[in-house]
DNA sequence: CATATAATTGAACGATAGCTCATGTGAAAG
DNA sequence: CTTTCACATGAGCTATCGTTCAATTATATG
């Protein structure tokens, strides 16, 4: 992280603008938290879990046979989702029900669409 | 893709749910796009180089130098930033001076920021 | 108890990602 | 033309990811 990077000569005519990136620069801790959330999306299956989820809660097997895949493989990224607390889930004997557990998910993937759309 | 899926009997109940999910959701290539969209988003250091673009567009050496990486290394990054059209460049001599290239980088980063305050 | 069903879990495997290192390229200066 | 500087690029290495497969857990039923 500390490797001895090459001065170009530009950066230190602008002192200030060094602290103002620092100041805007989130944590160390959020930053990874951040990079964490969004690789969460990056991935075809889970965002079309996601898109199922927002139409209704839904059991595992239902999942699978709606995308063609594997229980699971989607049992697999339902626990990523459930780590992430973008989704939770409610047992019903046999069957457990997954459900969007946060709001943020439709702002997010709908900011995703917008610039998709261009 | 089209693996025989298992069938607990739940979803046969809801004929039309089935519709609104297909309906709801994006197609193949927009999901896709959306994927990959997103797994830019999914690496710390490339946040750390849109934050950096969000105060001033700047040369290559200068990111490495404000994120104590290689130059090669934030070079890499930069390319894939390029290809997804999230950064643009302009060369002055030898000095290529990057700047962010889409809107819409702010807002999905601001949509990310405020899941993570809960 | 044994059996069946829904779901979870762990290992394994191929694919991909991010960094390093060495090399190549393009522009300015001697 | 040669050198130098800023940057780009390709190969190689390790780490991580997503799926499959096999085995396990949990709940219900005979």
């Amino acid at each position: 992280m500390d490797k001895t990077a090459p001065e170009c000569g530009y950066l230190f005519v602008h002192r200030g603008l060094v602290d103002k990136v620092n100041q805007a620069m989130p944590s160390q801790g959020a930053l990874s938290e951040l990079a964490d959330l969004f690789k969460i999306f990056g991935d075809a299956t889970r965002i079309r879990i996601l898109y199922v989820l927002f139409q209704s809660e839904m059991c595992v097997c239902d999942i699978a046979q709606l995308l063609g895949m594997t229980q699971s493989a989607i049992s697999h990224q339902l626990q990523v989702l459930k780590k992430s607390k973008l989704v939770t889930y409610r047992r019903e004997g046999k069957t457990v029900f997954y459900s969007l557990a946060d709001s943020h998910v439709r702002a997010i993937l709908d900011q995703g669409v917008e610039h998709i759309m261009e």
